[in-house]
DNA sequence: TTACTTGCAAACGGTTTGCATCGAG
DNA sequence: CTCGATGCAAACCGTTTGCAAGTAA
């Protein structure tokens, strides 16, 4: 799978039954990363993360959170989805275990996790009748939420 | 509308009735990215379709590809998409004047326009549910095409 | 002590821009 | 003649990487 939604990939650090994997450690950058991200209620970028990290006073270099944020991504503890510019925003999963899309809005990045069996159904039906295999899929949504349109 | 699926802007370049619209001028250059366009069945870089032209002899900058390109993404005439690492990819549009997405192959290329009437209809229920305005979205499918599938 | 981690700065790669020159109308 | 278009090189900017020093286990 080349990975085109938001990232469930669900590997684990390193289940002890596993033989060539790297030791994760449990370093002081990487839970203040953790914490800045679960201080977010929306997608943020590295760079953001890494503004913040610094704002509290906890000296992470850039490369670290951006190594974390990687690490994170791929554990499918964090969701990542590409803006219109294609830089990468981050966010803490609501539901880590659980295939999912995202209702984001554009002004002040409020998301919601949202399900659609149908559209599940409709993709899988579309890349059958065109005979393709091993399908994923990329699918957001964009609007501007409730707070936001109030205030304009 | 802060464009977030394959470009379809629908402004033209400029109306005679348009006040302040700079004139566009059909010059070579932009010819040969059509062209270069043109030739192409599947979604290609920016830097692709500038090899391309250098290729078949047309000496045409860099920079002029991308401004080019923007332009007919711009007006709806070609599609764009980002790949998972966020590079824009873009290929001449099939069906210019309806909403569309696409299902590509990843070894390949391979495009084929699909339309999604229940999607469409979801993604709007979804975010009246949720008291989301002024909605749009991201849809692609990736897989592997039928040609490819059987060659391996 | 042995890996894994980090920080820093340099490298990268795609895309944009400033500016002098060119060319379509 | 004018104003948009082009080419080139430099600037941008998000992200990655090499490497020496730091630190869990």
């Amino acid at each position: 799978m080349t990975s085109t939604e938001p990232t469930h990939g669900h590997r684990h650090g390193s289940g002890p039954g596993d033989p060539a994997a790297p030791t994760v450690r449990p370093t002081k950058q990487r839970r203040a990363v953790a914490e800045a991200l679960a201080s977010f209620e929306d997608f943020r970028s590295a760079q953001d993360i890494h503004v913040q990290l610094t704002q509290r006073g906890e000296k992470v270099g850039l490369a670290t959170v951006y190594r974390t944020l990687q690490l994170l991504s791929d554990s499918g503890e964090v969701d990542m989805l590409r803006n219109e510019d294609g830089e990468a925003l981050y966010r803490r999963c609501g539901m880590p275990s659980r295939h999912h899309h995202h209702l984001v809005c554009r002004q002040c990045g409020a998301t919601v996790e949202v399900e659609g069996p149908a559209v599940e159904r409709w993709t899988r039906s579309i890349a059958a009748e065109h005979g393709y295999d091993d399908i994923s899929h990329t699918l957001e949504l964009f609007g501007v939420c409730p707070r936001c349109v109030s205030s304009r």
